[in-house]
DNA sequence: TTTATCATATTTATAAAACATTTATAAATA
DNA sequence: TATTTATAAATGTTTTATAAATATGATAAA
């Protein structure tokens, strides 16, 4: 009998991507209002865009990181508006920006709930730590993705570079965790 | 089976030499605008040469430090070429300098991964504190070399005063890792 | 007071971490 | 209620450590 159905939905898509043109962070800063730039911090620039709703680095290469899309698509358009931003103080991109999907986080529940004590002896490559932090880090074998599991039966999955490798992976952990509930 | 052939590329040559003549900073540095010279912070000028690129520290004494070179020969023209702009100066050498090789910096590659946890037990002589430095410092008994050593495999060979001598130690490193493999 | 050592500055390879950004998750603290 | 803890990923700069000579000033131990 199975009574779990996991469910998930991709909460972050971070992307990073080359605009082919240097850009003068120090300009840029001051001209528009929607960035911050602390050099001597970190070297790049912080773009936020409302629509759509995004962050972004941007870096005097030329090179930029897309964070708090939801959707390839969501990036795209983001690039998009980033050169619409530039363009505004005189930057002018010409190449078509590459764009790389690099992260894509997700949460779910995969309707269970979790026994983490039990789960950080059988998952081999697990840690828990409770008083440092609540969920369980589960590494998955052979495998760039990492999960964070919670006493709840909520996940969270990050490190996939694709949606469908979020689905399939997911799955593949349903599949594992029930084995040790029997 | 040997599958390691240790590769390894001259990196940096340290040399002294004295001009063998007072040399007044404060006028050089007026009037060379390749040089940098604040004595409150250091004693030394620094002078940066184009051909060959080089850096080289000169003392009032008439010490000079050249730094940079990838070769003894490299040294040599460096300071011919510093004997030219102090001679630009009105200042003038008679007396040969006698240039000693002081060190010789070599970066390299044992071609095989390391297992840093495990030298630091089984090399004496050896430290290694990955939170602070990714490398091991590994001194070498009885001589002035002093490796670093990577989990890649690639090497850092420092305080050598000759090829040679990188070369020997190289070979001789080489050595006693295998051991350590076996 | 004298003799040490230390930091100052220069170069070079090596590599890991911090810095900042985003997002869900959840327990604890301030 | 906001922050801290932990996860992944890219971006790029800085710091960390090594050796060597040179020469100042500053502490620090004898």
């Amino acid at each position: 009998m199975s009574e779990t159905k996991p469910t998930y939905t991709i909460q972050n898509v971070v992307a990073s991507a080359s605009l082919f043109v240097k850009v003068p962070l120090e300009k840029v800063a001051k001209k528009l209002t929607n960035t911050e730039y602390n050099p001597e911090q970190f070297p790049g620039l912080v773009i936020r865009l409302e629509q759509p709703k995004i962050s972004a680095l941007i870096f005097s290469s030329g090179r930029i990181v897309v964070t708090g899309a939801k959707s390839k698509a969501m990036v795209e358009e983001a690039v998009e508006e980033i050169k619409k931003e530039l363009k505004k103080v005189e930057i002018e991109t010409t190449k078509k920006p590459e764009i790389e999907i690099q992260n894509v986080v997700a949460s779910g529940d995969i309707g269970m709930k979790l026994n983490l004590n039990k789960l950080a002896f059988q998952l081999e490559t697990s840690e828990y730590e409770p008083e440092q932090f609540p969920g369980l880090v589960y590494k998955v074998p052979k495998s760039h993705i990492t999960f964070l599991l919670f006493g709840t039966g909520r996940i969270v999955c990050t490190g996939a570079k694709t949606k469908k490798e979020v689905k399939d992976e997911v799955e593949k952990l349903v599949k594992t965790l029930k084995k040790f509930v029997k």
